[in-house]
DNA sequence: CGGGACATTGAAACGTCTCAAACGATGTGG
DNA sequence: CCACATCGTTTGAGACGTTTCAATGTCCCG
C-alpha cells in the first residue's frame, strides 16, 4: 500500500522541542492531494522529462532516488541536486522546466498538476504555506551544496557528501543514523555533483578506505567505520 | 519618495509575450505588504543580522546590494549569495536564521514580521503565491551558482560573474543592458563567492582587461569592450 | 598627509585534471 | 552455461592551473 503524499522539511518557527526534521502536512491534506494526483512508477536511469520541455506539473517523491540535472555544452552533464523521497520538484519558469530529471534507483511518483495545485492553494493557504517551507528548504540545500563545492579539498568534499548522504537515507524510514547506508548514485554522478573527475572521487574514496574511515562492502553500499574522523574531515571547512 | 515593496521573479507559467523577469505583486500587495512593513536604513559594511540570531521577520530590498554568508569553523567567510533589489531574504529554520546578512553598499530595506505575513497569506493566497515564485527563483539561481563553481577554469566564473552581475544591476531601474555597470562588492568577496582566492580574482580581472574584453574604470565599475568573446568565455562550460 | 585595509603582481608548491591502461561487474548471444 | 562485449570503476604518470607565501602597489578615510 503506497503512503499518502509527504512532504518532509524545516519549518520557519521553531514550535518543536525535538530538532528533527518532520512531516508538514495534515492527514487531510495529503488526502486531498493524493486525490488530484497520479502515481508515476520509474525503473531506474530513466529521464522523466528534459529541461526546456513544457511544464504542468510538479512532482512529490513516494519512493526512490532522482537527479536534477543539466546538459552543458560541451556535452557533459552536471548534477545540481539528487531528490529523495519526501522531496519536490518540477517548479518551472514561464511554463518551462529548468532541469532534467532522472530516475538513479526505481522510484515511485505523484503528479500533481500545477493548475489542480494552485487551485487546491487557493482555498487552503496552510498548505501552500507548507510548500513555501518546503522550497526554502531545498534553497537552503543548494547553499550547503555550494559550501562544498567551494572546498579545495576534494576528500572534504566527497566526506561532506556522505555525511548528508547518511542523513538523507534516514527519510524513508524512521530509523536514526546508521553505519550501514546505501549510496544509490554511481561515482560519474558523484563526481558530477561535487565538481570533479570521476578519477579524483574513486581516489577519495580509495583513500578514505585506506585511513580505515569507511568501507565499501559493494559499490552501492557504504559503512563509517571512524565516525569521528569521517565528521572531522566534513567539519573542516 | 520610497517606492512599495517590490518581489520580482520569473512565473511558473507562461503568460506573457516578452521574456523579461517582471514584477509579481499588485498595488494593492504592494501597499499591504508597506503597511506592515517597517522600513530600514542601512549605511554600508554593517551586518543586519548574524546566523543562528532569532528569525521572527524578512526583509525585501528596496535598494541596495546586501550579501548572504557563512563564518566557516576556519574563520574563511563564505559568501553564498549577493542580494539585490526587490530580492527576499531571511525565511529562517526553526525560527533562526541559516545566513549572516551584511549590507555592502548602502541599503533600504522593508522588514516584514512573518507573524503578519502568515496572516497576510492566510487571506491573499495570491500573494503567497508570489513569495513561492520569488523562492523557487532564488532556489534557480543557487542552482546556477552551482554550475558556476563546478567550471574548472578560473576565468569563466569571472566571466558568468560579470555577466550575470549586469543582469542584475538592470533590477532597481529599467534600462537595457548597458556597456558600464557597477560592481558593488570587493574582490575578497567576490573571491568568496566564487570559490577561488582573491589573488586568482584580481590576476582573471588583469587577464580579461589584457585581452580587451573588460576595463575597470575602477574598482568598482566594469566596462564590457568585448560582448562576443566575454559571453563565450562565461557560455563555455 | 599618513595609516591601514584592500588589491595587484611574482615565484614556488601542491593537488587535481587529463590521458592511458587495467580491472571488475553486468548482460547478451552463441 | 560460458564467452565475450560493454560499461563503469580503479589505478598510474605527467601536465597544467590554482593556492600559498611574500612583497609591492593603490585607494580611502581619518
Amino acid at each position: 500500500m503506497l503512503p499518502t503524499p509527504s512532504l518532509r522539511a524545516v519549518p520557519f518557527e521553531q514550535i518543536r522541542p525535538n530538532g528533527v526534521t518532520t512531516e508538514l502536512l495534515t492527514e487531510q491534506q495529503r488526502r486531498r492531494l493524493a486525490d488530484i494526483a497520479t502515481v508515476i512508477t520509474l525503473p531506474p536511469n530513466v529521464v522523466l522529462y528534459r529541461e526546456e520541455s513544457l511544464a504542468d506539473a510538479i512532482y512529490l517523491i513516494a519512493l526512490g532516488v532522482l537527479k536534477g540535472y543539466r546538459d552543458l555544452p560541451s556535452g557533459r552533464q552536471l548534477v545540481v541536486a539528487f531528490l529523495f523521497p519526501a522531496d519536490m520538484f518540477g517548479l518551472a519558469q514561464e511554463g518551462h522546466y529548468v532541469n532534467s530529471i532522472a530516475s538513479v534507483t526505481p522510484a515511485i511518483l505523484y503528479r500533481i498538476p500545477l493548475a489542480d495545485l494552485k487551485a487546491l492553494f487557493h482555498h487552503d493557504a496552510a498548505l501552500q504555506f507548507q510548500f513555501l517551507c518546503k522550497i526554502t528548504h531545498e534553497l537552503r540545500e543548494s547553499q550547503r551544496q555550494i559550501m562544498v563545492l567551494t572546498r579545495r579539498d576534494a576528500i572534504g568534499r566527497v566526506a561532506m557528501f556522505l555525511v548528508s548522504l547518511e542523513h538523507d537515507s534516514d527519510r524513508g524510514d524512521r530509523r536514526g543514523p546508521r553505519a550501514l547506508f546505501p549510496l544509490p548514485m554511481s561515482r560519474t554522478d558523484m563526481a558530477s555533483y561535487l565538481g570533479m573527475s570521476v578519477e579524483a572521487v574513486s581516489r577519495c574514496c580509495s583513500r578514505l578506505v585506506r585511513q580505515g574511515i569507511v568501507a565499501f562492502p559493494n559499490r552501492h553500499e557504504v559503512r563509517v567505520l571512524d565516525r569521528a574522523r569521517l565528521d572531522q574531515l566534513a567539519g573542516a571547512l
